[in-house]
DNA sequence: CAATGAAGTGCGGGAAACCGCAATATGTGG
DNA sequence: CCACATATTGCGGTTTCCCGCACTTCATTG
């Protein structure tokens, strides 16, 4: 059996190693990258099937190899370590998992029987693993209650990346009402309302910048969901 | 001579440890704090002199723990030892470096040569030692060329944080057009115009938001300075 | 099939953003 | 003191944002 690791951080790098050799007697083989698209690269070359990686990371998003490689080879098992539990990277990971496919989702702030629990249930037993903290947003954000639906993350994306009106509509072929509309929805659950107490004179927010700002400060967005939707928006433009 | 390690992940901690007592035989005693605000407390308890610290921690942001450190003694030597070299992160240490202490700035890349060189200089020289990859930055950033002047970083923090024009020239004392000639600047600097290529019918960008996107992706913002400036917002916002 | 509800569209209007132009500070060096 | 650059302010006007209101689809359900 065989492990490949995508991490950029050296420590965590060796410590997941460690890990690994300690939680999987089975495994006689581990292989490394540092960046993304390294890990992409030695996947293909050693058909590998139980990956570890992170997500933040320089050379490629750990999103985008996992969509690489479950692209060319869905049955991969793909556990990722992360920092962070922002609702955007919850949202990109389980966007982009094939059907039926083992994978799992823990955070580096757990402790290490967490983290070895988790590789033999993914690896071996072929489970979904997935962290509460983890689990929590995910359940928020694909059911209703409080949580976003596909088309108002779109039009947050958009505003985020600095589009007017009239560009959302256009991208998204909608009429520049509708596009409206969305952004109100938004701007409702995003409570960007009961903005200021006291004397309101005068607006303190311009809503759509203020959206951004919230969103971002409650982790719904984040900078790398940003490049991400960035060079799709860059593709868009030229295409047309 | 006493080192205090403020840093939230625990692999770097012990890597830090032993990088310390390998280049700092006349170290005798490491104490290790795992956030900011216990960072600080530690600081005081210890009347530590001499600490190495991480940004972006989690309960107090190392900007804020070495603000209050360098306010009860400015002599306190810092060495700041960070995974990014973002803008917002340069601006926020030289921001708060109080004249003449001795601080550093090192990329948690480094390789380990270059961390012990730069704790030794630190600590037992006396120097400032700041990697090139961010002296670059700092260069930029104080000078002319293309960097910010302090009011048009403001400007952009406040726009970050979804004020309208109104509100910003309340919060700094501003007439209105003042503002917006700020932002015109800001925009210029940007590169905000230049915006799409062809068919020049309709404006695709909205200016502010898009202010905020390119400066997110450029790393002159980044999310824990706009925490940061929310709650100063919050403060300034109750005390009227 | 009628009823209910959710999403999209058009119209109209008030508020904010964006910006050219010109007058007035403020300040720095000769 | 004057000359010059820079920053601030006011005025006016266009564009975009924000949103209430009314009408149309379209799908779901009893």
């Amino acid at each position: 059996m065989k492990i490949l690791i995508i991490e950029d951080d050296p420590l965590h790098r060796v410590y997941l190693r460690d890990a690994i050799t300690e939680a999987l007697p089975e495994c006689d083989l581990v292989i490394e990258a540092d960046n993304g698209l390294a890990g992409e690269k030695l996947a293909r070359e050693h058909t590998a099937t139980h990956i570890v990686m992170d997500l933040q990371m320089s050379t490629r998003t750990g999103i985008e190899a996992a969509r690489t490689i479950w692209r060319e080879r869905p049955e991969t098992a793909i556990l990722f370590w992360s920092n962070y539990s922002d609702e955007a990277y919850v949202r990109g990971v389980s966007r982009i998992v094939p059907e039926g496919a083992a994978y799992g989702y823990v955070l580096k702030t757990a402790s290490e029987g967490r983290l070895k629990l988790a590789l033999r249930g993914i690896f071996i037993e072929g489970q979904c693993v997935i962290d509460r903290e983890v689990r929590g947003l995910q359940q928020k954000s694909l059911g209703q209650r409080g949580g976003f639906t596909d088309s108002e993350y779109e039009v947050l994306v958009d505003i985020a990346l600095g589009l007017t009106d009239r560009a959302i509509a256009r991208r998204r072929n909608l009429s520049l009402r509708s596009v409206q509309n969305r952004l109100q929805q938004l701007y409702e659950k995003l409570d960007i309302y009961r903005a200021t107490s006291p004397e309101a004179d005068t607006a303190t927010y311009n809503l759509r910048a203020r959206a951004v700002s919230v969103a971002l400060l409650r982790k719904l967005l984040n900078v790398s969901a940003l490049e991400q939707a960035e060079v799709e928006l860059g593709d868009w433009m030229t295409r047309r």
